[in-house]
DNA sequence: GATTAATCGAGACGGTACGTCATGTCTTAGC
DNA sequence: GCTAAGACATGACGTACCGTCTCGATTAATC
């Protein structure tokens, strides 16, 4: 997101890592304590030790430095297991998600998406680096489903995803119920199983209830 | 010293009707066209050609007008129907409320969604007066289909519910693909029917494990 | 300088009196004690316990402002005199003039005049509200002395004040030489000598040295 | 230390005679075009293909670069001359200068007289290099019209020469009227009438006192 | 019909943050 | 050791909204 201007060999002075990085630091440290809204560059500034016109020199506005700062400390956070069971690793990445959402990220990622209403760039860079990379560590894991045969075989990955992990943010956002363990189970019990009875073996279920 | 002193008649010049209105329309329009960050009451008053203190005499802040001309401008449900079949019936109220979101309501309702991470007060409204009343629609076809066995008996109506209709906000906030009547038959399907392998059916899993 | 819509009838709050009076003194009194170019229009706002705003509302810049200040607290102040001797009153006025430059008057109307270099309307307002009344002072003095033979006949008013009193402005301005009372007297003496009817009688000094 | 040791020999790069010129051509074309206030250190170094840091190695402040280069490009004298008549010499020195001042260099020592209020180093090379230069070459004249009896044997040459130049500087300055070779002719004339041993020509007084 | 009281429009007010700009200092690499 | 390039802290600029506040003018219901 910030300036770059490729031009080979860099001449006059170089900028500053030291005031790169306290500008993130500081960016995040407020968007954690007051929100978006509440963010004020002029208070980056102050916080971080430098000038605005600094801040101003590499990020276009405010919502920019902040999606910085979140990329930057957002990177290498939720990761693989194999257990040898598709359900159970799904359902430990949808906790880890809810935890991670219920945390300090959680207010970060949702004020991006309020500000990504607003700002196609913030959207872009929630879209590029968070939610893809959130839907690149579960489609191994459908796929090695599927190749097990534990998942159905004609699963359109993307919709198996958002079905899987959309309910867990949209309730992060409306906080209409709490993100409970329970609720994660309960959710991956549902949506693995399906709502419908079973359309299975014949005799099973056939007898009504 | 408060604006009605509850003394049965009330005295002075009534309360424009009219303003209100045009307030409300006002507010509405420019959210949808402009979002609502951008959204200042200054335009607000000018469009509907009405002084500032007219509007904060009756909202407290910009985010409670641009509410409430939601909620008046958003009455119209979204209609039951009954044709028998749970499925259907949950597939044609999700393929409308995906047709709403994709029009301007859905601007309307990101905005309000986006701004609720903010303000508790727009947070409170959009649930009460948004999400409750779309689930309140959503779950007498949920009980239906269970009472007629299309349904599992087990369902917990609360997680079905953001199973189905979570996904669906979720698109519409990120953008990450579009919302179109093949993603949402894709997610009935999968959701309906789970993605997991029917433990029942003979054939399905001929290859034992 | 300050706007005017001389719209009939005002409407809406009207101008603070309070606050004109306050940010023209706060002005003034920066200008006197800091000099032009450090003034700062956040600085008289603070002084006048005033907003930013209201400064900007009413006038364009700083220059602005403080040629108002300027022109608001200098209005009535070198009195005519007439002792019946033309020019023992050019000497007063001249000396009143001195005088005042030397003062708080003199910090002032020299940083206008540096400002009037650059900025039309200060020059404009320059002319208008100081070197035109202080001319206007003279005129009637020359013309008194013109009808009483004291002066020649002759005259061309406009040059004869530029030839009394632009020595005295060009000395405040250079620091060339300080403005005493001595410069004064010279100056009058040195110039006088030719405004005057020449004393000489026909044939006194005919014959040369 | 100190940036020259005066170890007789000068190490490292020399400094760049060419670079010196072209900050001074810039910064004087600047100044007539935008005048002072506008000119700024930044575009002085864009124009001369220099670094500002070599503007501020050479020179303490924008006002000194100014200055400088108006010394730099106003050595050429107004030249003396003697006709034999001390008026016609003095007049012809005059509209010398208000020839000068009309031109490009009028602006050039408008924008530095308007400088040097604020600036006292401005102020000092002004009068240094200037003012004090061009008094000098008037001083002769006035001797020489003494000596020859055609001026008062008892002037004081500083205040003569106040007498003389001041009201054209005052012109230039407040634009209250224009410098026109018919004002110096009435200017001198005012000012010589007096300055000058009186002719006393039989019949100007014809009617007594 | 006059009085009363709350509304309305207009728009000025103190504040706060914005994003821009110029200053004068600094840091680097290259000549 | 000088140079060009350009990043840096500082601090004022002028703008835009915020939410509050006076005004004089309306507008009904009550007297």
């Amino acid at each position: 997101m910030s300036k770059s201007l490729e031009t080979g060999v860099p001449r006059g002075r170089p900028r500053s890592e030291k005031a790169r990085r306290a500008i993130l630091r500081a960016a995040g440290e407020l968007l954690e304590s007051v929100g978006f809204a509440a963010v004020t560059v002029e208070e980056i500034a102050a916080r971080a030790g430098v000038s605005k016109a600094t801040i101003y020199r590499w990020w276009p506005n405010k919502a920019a430095v902040v999606t910085d700062s979140f990329l930057e400390l957002t990177s290498p956070e939720i990761g693989f297991v194999d257990t040898g069971c598709a359900v159970r690793d799904l359902t430990a990445q949808m906790r880890g998600l809810a935890h991670v959402l219920g945390g300090r990220s959680g207010r970060f990622i949702a004020a991006l998406i309020a500000e990504s209403q607003t700002d196609p760039e913030v959207a872009e860079a929630l879209r590029e680096h968070w939610i893809a990379a959130r839907r690149a560590e579960t489609r191994p894991l459908l796929r090695r489903g599927m190749e097990r045969g534990e998942l159905r075989g004609d699963l359109d990955l993307e919709v198996a995803i958002d079905a899987l992990f959309g309910p867990i943010y949209w309730r992060m956002l409306t906080g209409y119920a709490p993100l409970t363990d329970d609720f994660i189970d309960r959710l991956t019990d549902h949506v693995m199983a399906g709502l419908r009875v079973p359309a299975g073996g014949p005799g099973i279920r056939t007898n009504g209830e």
